[in-house]
DNA sequence: ACGGTGACGCTCA
DNA sequence: TTGAGCGCCACCG
């Protein structure tokens, strides 16, 4: 597993923790825009990562973290789970796909 | 340092 | 439009 870093200076999965905390509700982002936010737009795949083990689980809605092309992508706690929790904020997930994607996508100081 | 893994993203068929 | 392939980066043992 994961487990974030040991490190107490701010590493990358802080970073991403900090901007998935800045999604407002009803409203979704994507990996993609997160590691671009922190300046590092090929590290999608390191955000979804840091995600996975996010320890701030309350702090940080990690559920409001979908992939670039709509699709739910992955949860801790199951896809199906996140799908119910984005619907309830007033996102629709539809199959795993978000409804009105670009509408409801969420972008950092752009 | 190296190789394996993963909640990704883009391109091509 | 959907699926497969390849590349990307960070973390762990």
């Amino acid at each position: 597993m994961k487990s974030f870093s040991t490190n107490i200076s701010k590493s990358f999965s802080e970073l991403v923790y900090a901007k998935t905390k800045l999604v407002p509700r009803g409203r979704v982002t994507t990996y993609g825009q997160i590691a671009k936010a922190i300046g590092k737009p090929k590290s999608s795949r390191a955000v979804g990562n840091a995600l996975n083990c996010n320890p701030y689980a309350p702090v940080v809605p990690c559920h409001r973290v979908v992939r670039s092309d709509g699709k739910i992508g992955g949860f801790a706690y199951g896809a199906k789970a996140k799908a119910g929790l984005l619907a309830k904020e007033g996102v629709k997930v539809i199959d795993g796909k978000i409804m009105d994607f670009p509408k409801k996508l969420f972008k950092f100081g752009k």
